[in-house]
DNA sequence: TTGTCGGCCGATCGCCGACAA
DNA sequence: TTGTCGGCGATCGGCCGACAA
């Protein structure tokens, strides 16, 4: 499930080469902002007396997320393998896939079907509440409730991408009724310092994890 | 009072190299850091044929402090000046001074006489009350109070590193006496993240600004 | 001199339907 | 279907002196 919700968190506007596709590497954009985000001051940036353009095999893509702020990115370890560059290829930027071989991109819109995303409003991020689960969220990412009962509830065990566990009150109440997440999701928004606007992705997985 | 007030903060182990001072600067000491610091996987180390020590006058000395989590640090500016390094000095580290000069170390320790730390205890971090203050402190560092009322308070504005004023409800009461911060208090121990046995410095500038 | 506690009061949190968009 | 609101308890924040270390 981490890969899915790795995808969820950046977007389906991103798409990663494959492991052992081939790559054009381009080593100048890379140091300029390695260069930028250091402390080091450079006046003349260093070259290295490299190629502009590298071409290489993908040895190895890792699905990573800054514990602090939660900010996902990726590690793309390169091969260089020179002989490639022989053929002519297309330009697509820095770190992309050129697209040569079939199935070097990793689409992962068709392998998320239980995902959807929330943008939180005003109410869902306040503290005088708790969260309005979309219908859809309830029924295709939850466990069923019991609807016999007059206020079906249960508690709900979710993953973020760090494998730490929090704890929700997943409850279906009021006139009309709704599912509705109470005990739990304020101190979720309080240290993932949610705010309005964000948007939010739930995801159930095969084995019904969360 | 920011000069006493950095010092106050990074402790009184830390000494500086005055500005026009002459100091070693190892280029390879300071490349593993930013290396190793760096998202950059770099298998080998680039040296750039630098020698190994450069003799450097030292142009300018910047006092710093990060905006998100406070740490205090310092920006050396240095311009090298190989032919200094005909006379033979002492090794003393890293961009450390090298005792060349009369005077080129500044010692921060008699530029601060109103100054004291208080490790905080349970009591000062809880959210139950709120912090007591040394009589040191208080009488040293804060504007006297009137002590012939029957609890003298007054309204403290206090400004950190990074010129941002905080305000606090000063207060001397209970029984027996004494002073203590109420109001105000408590935020700043969440904002500024403080927690039991965290140092924190009180200091009076010879204008009174705390 | 000052760290911790019980007492106490007010502010905020947080759960609940009632609406209405 | 779901965003916001008024209502209301429960919890917590935060000021006070009492004690004792």
């Amino acid at each position: 499930i981490y890969f899915e919700l790795w995808h969820a968190c950046v977007g389906p506007l991103t798409s990663l080469p494959k492991k052992g596709s081939v790559v054009v590497y381009f080593p100048q954009g890379h140091i300029e902002q390695v260069v930028s985000s250091s402390s080091m001051p450079c006046l003349e940036m260093p070259i290295f007396g490299l190629q502009p353009q590298i071409f290489c095999r993908v040895v190895n893509v890792q699905l990573l997320a800054n514990k602090e702020n939660n900010e996902v990115y990726t590690q793309v370890t390169l091969f260089p393998e020179p002989e490639l560059g022989e053929r002519n290829v297309e330009d697509t930027g820095h770190e992309d896939e050129t697209g040569e071989e079939e199935g070097g991109e990793v689409s992962p819109r068709m392998l998320t079907p239980h995902m959807f995303y929330k943008t939180l409003t005003a109410s869902d991020t306040s503290t005088h509440g708790g969260f309005s689960v979309p219908c859809r969220v309830a029924e295709d990412c939850f466990p069923p409730l019991d609807y016999t009962q007059e206020r079906p509830s249960q508690e709900l065990v979710a993953k973020d991408l760090h494998e730490v566990e929090w704890k929700f009150r997943h409850i279906y109440r009021g006139q009309p009724r709704r599912h509705l997440l109470t005990t739990g999701w304020s101190i979720f928004v309080s240290k993932k310092n949610l705010a309005l606007g964000n948007a939010v992705p739930f995801l159930r997985g095969e084995d019904g994890e969360l």
